[in-house]
DNA sequence: GTATTTGCAAATGATTTGCAGTGCT
DNA sequence: AGCACTGCAAATCATTTGCAAATAC
């Protein structure tokens, strides 16, 4: 499935070097950006690491992308979907996504019972900002 | 308070740098490498931006400090404690943490309702690899 | 006294920027 | 056609490494 969809629902212009990294996102599911770079290369042999970066960020800028940082690994990029949980291997690394629904919280972290780290960020305007702006 | 017990416990030499450092992210709460620079050259004009990272590491190898990673913001560190909620202000930036229990959820999170992203990571070991390390 | 730590300088790695040329709509 | 995008090279920022001198225990 081509993602140029994706892109123009998101007012970018659809390159097919946008393409091609939304493609590798969207099937890597957490991609690093030497990852990404090896990847697009083989398509796209010319594609320059700044073009990547440059690119990402716009597509975060939109709310296409996600950064997700995890301590110890480099930065990955997701495409942004509903909120869920990053469960990271210790061993191998890999990378799953458990959606934010009781049952599968259970089955995934409790009954596995291997949940050795727990990282929770939470971000919004806190109360003292809330007030700031309602008085400016 | 001198920081020096908390670096012996943990079997480390007590360096006057290594004190300042914990003393500054201890008071801090939440700290960058510049800006614990910046402070701790109030005091060692001479420390190198080497020795803070060469210490920090070494603190986190044994579970002193901690890296607190957030989208967006530069990496920060943390005096290792018991699990909490990071809670970010979108508009002033600072960091508050939230104890994991239903009352300090509910005070800090719903009651302020303006939660609007939530970044969650666990880790452990997958289903897949303890298979694999009790079977070697 | 010895092994570790410090601080410097230099190396490496990650990300950003400027700009001329190209390509999407 | 016009403005945004690409790719290159260079700049900047972040982190690591090697090594000689200093220091904690």
């Amino acid at each position: 499935m081509k993602h140029t969809h994706l892109l123009k629902s998101h007012h970018l212009k659809a390159t097919p070097q946008r393409i091609a990294i939304i493609e590798l996102i969207h099937d890597a599911g957490h991609i690093s950006i030497d990852d990404l770079y090896q990847s697009v290369r083989q398509n796209f042999s010319t594609i320059s690491l700044a073009t990547l970066y440059k690119n990402i960020h716009t597509m975060m800028g939109v709310s296409l992308l996600r950064e997700v940082k995890i301590p110890g690994q480099k930065t990955k990029y997701e495409i942004e979907k509903e909120s869920h949980v990053h469960a990271i291997c210790k061993s191998c690394g890999r990378i799953k996504d458990i959606a934010l629904n009781p049952l599968s919280l259970l089955e995934n972290a409790v009954l596995d019972h291997n949940v050795e780290e727990v990282s929770i960020v939470i971000s919004g305007i806190c109360p003292e900002c809330q007030k700031k702006d309602k008085s400016e």
